[in-house]
DNA sequence: GTGACTTATTGGATCGTTCTGATACGCTCG
DNA sequence: CGAGCGTATCAGAACGATCCAATAAGTCAC
């Protein structure tokens, strides 16, 4: 009365199997799943009924352990509640499982130990590449770091020293440099620069409102500039104080969308109209932008291509780890709504 | 003249070099690697040291082969450009990494297919579970489906169907019937409903809708629900047709924070100011209701928590899969600001 | 009919861990 | 002094794939 050997546990389900069902060797099973040319077409369509009839499952990591190699790409995100990295993130993803990779996604929150931490484990999945917006505060050397790895990596929107690696950001002094050539053109000539944490990006941005003041020939004014986390809070936060100076200022560039929106919602509360009664400008163009209240006059660079092509740099030197440096730069373009 | 023989491609480091330069086994370095309390204090030093000296990197793929397990989760969601999305996932993240997981990340922006592929890559990779928000359209069937695959799941947001599964969401039905009630306690008797895609969320937040109505003795008039992408875009869309209904209405519970967003770009345009003009509620309290034009009245599920207690939800049911099955729904707060 | 050459398939070693059963050593006790 | 026991360590067989070298069968030339 043989019943179901309740002792053996449920082996898991291999090539072997497969091998068995189809009547073939597990060599043949394998090439058959990778697709090889060399194995006869009609044992082929055996192997894949096999396969189909069995439910059978490839396993990915017996595969990357012999083959040493892995189809996992390690992003490192730190502020996903900026519609600006959500919408580089799934830019990015796409390009990425489109490609046949799967993304092992890590959110650092600006904390430096969390970011060494999945850096960690990212090394300990053998992850095939790394795609890393670094915290505020990440020392330089750590590209280098990462390539003494062995693992190809691509840094994005935030700049990590002057060593050599790929990277995808943005032209952060050309747009606000046109942001604030636009509130110049308008005839403004004392402009606030609201939010924005101490870092590469910021100063990038900053020397860009000041390129286009000391080419208007107006004099930079320290007074007018806010620093502040670049958050709906910090964008409130510094308007409310932009609002306090005396005479009056009516005119801003944020350091991005997200203070600005935070900017509209202070000069709400003043029943000011931005766009009538204050030109405002943001930094992004998320999505959100074209939808706010009023709908905001940004500059736009493009985020989700923007991810997309940190994916496309990473994939490049993953087939070809000797290529060249490169280096994505969105080139930022006006976009006018009705903020200023 | 003995060189680096050049021949030998560079072998990876494993324990066994550990082992070597320890003067231990290779399973003595394991033991102590997983922190084994067999291994003498003095010993377990040596490795340590052997470890740190060599730089030596646990190679996890190759342990969870052997162990038959795998500290990644898979984590699915559709629509990370929605703030609500994209705080749930930090926490879920946030929790699973803390309690030694690693997140594999898919986003299906709704597409079916799309999320079969991604589960299908996450059963291959062996996931010790999965935390899934369902694209809309997701057959009831498919949490029988990945249970039969052995992977323990939660499901978050949308439920799906009636069978027996985890699940983390919110009390929609109770949270909109908070907020419509909100609106009938300040006087108004015609209230709009704007956005939201047909699905079970909908369904549930309608009900709350009509069920404020009828306990306060109003009829419900179909004309004044109007559905659309609970996106910014589509919540400026369907103001803009709720606004030219006569007699006006006054007041409307939107589907969620963004469809109110957009509602009030819309208000804005037209001069209206939500609050005094038109009163205005959202659901979700994402961050940015705080610092919206005006600061917008919503009902509060907590988006991040929700994401923990899925995780929570999630790892329970890996450490014992027997478990009763549990639901977590986030009961809803009013919090009024100034749009309604 | 034999050797050279394809073409299709296969056995077995291997990737870097874990884990079980064995061993070696020291101590206690009758 | 030898049996019995506990403690610390180890050797070797897994895990489920890949891939190299070997084989078997067929074709062709001479």
């Amino acid at each position: 009365m043989p019943m179901a050997r309740s002792k053996t546990p449920v082996r898991q389900m291999t090539i072997l199997d497969v091998a068995a069902e189809a009547q073939v060797s597990k060599s043949t099973v394998s090439l058959v799943l990778q697709g090889s040319h060399l194995i006869r077409a009609e044992t082929a369509e055996r192997v894949r009924a096999a396969v189909l009839k069995l439910g059978y499952v490839y396993n990915q990591r017996a595969a990357d352990l012999r083959r040493k190699s892995s189809n996992t790409i390690g992003v490192v995100i730190n502020d996903l509640m900026n519609p600006f990295f959500a919408e580089v993130l799934v830019g990015l993803e796409r390009r990425l499982v489109d490609a046949g990779y799967t993304v092992l996604m890590a959110h650092t929150s600006e904390d430096l130990l969390r970011q060494e931490r999945v850096l960690l484990t990212m090394r300990q999945q053998h992850a095939a590449g790394i795609a890393l917006c670094p915290a505020l505060g990440t020392p330089a050397s750590l590209t280098r770091t990462v390539q003494s790895w062995g693992i190809p990596l691509v840094v994005m929107v935030r700049t990590l020293g002057t060593g050599s690696y790929d990277f995808a950001g943005s032209d952060n002094a050309r747009g606000v440099q046109l942001a604030t050539e636009h509130l110049i053109d308008a005839g403004h000539r004392r402009i606030g620069f609201l939010g924005g944490q101490s870092g590469p990006v910021l100063d990038q941005r900053l020397t860009g409102y000041k390129a286009a003041l000391s080419k208007a020939g107006i004099a930079f004014d320290g007074g007018l500039v806010i620093a502040a986390n670049p958050t709906r809070a910090g964008g409130y936060e510094t308007m409310s104080r932009l609002l306090k100076i005396r005479p009056p200022i009516k005119a801003a560039v944020c350091y991005n969308d997200l203070a600005a929106f935070g900017a509209l919602s202070a000069l709400g509360e003043r029943g000011l109209r931005a766009g009538a009664d204050f030109a405002l400008m943001g930094f992004d163009n998320v999505l959100d932008a074209a939808h706010s209240n009023p709908p905001l006059s940004t500059v736009d660079i493009r985020p989700g291509e923007l991810g997309e092509n940190a994916a496309s740099i990473l994939l490049d030197r993953i087939v070809d780890p000797t290529v060249a440096r490169r280096q994505f730069l969105a080139s930022p373009a006006l976009v006018l709504r009705h903020s200023g």
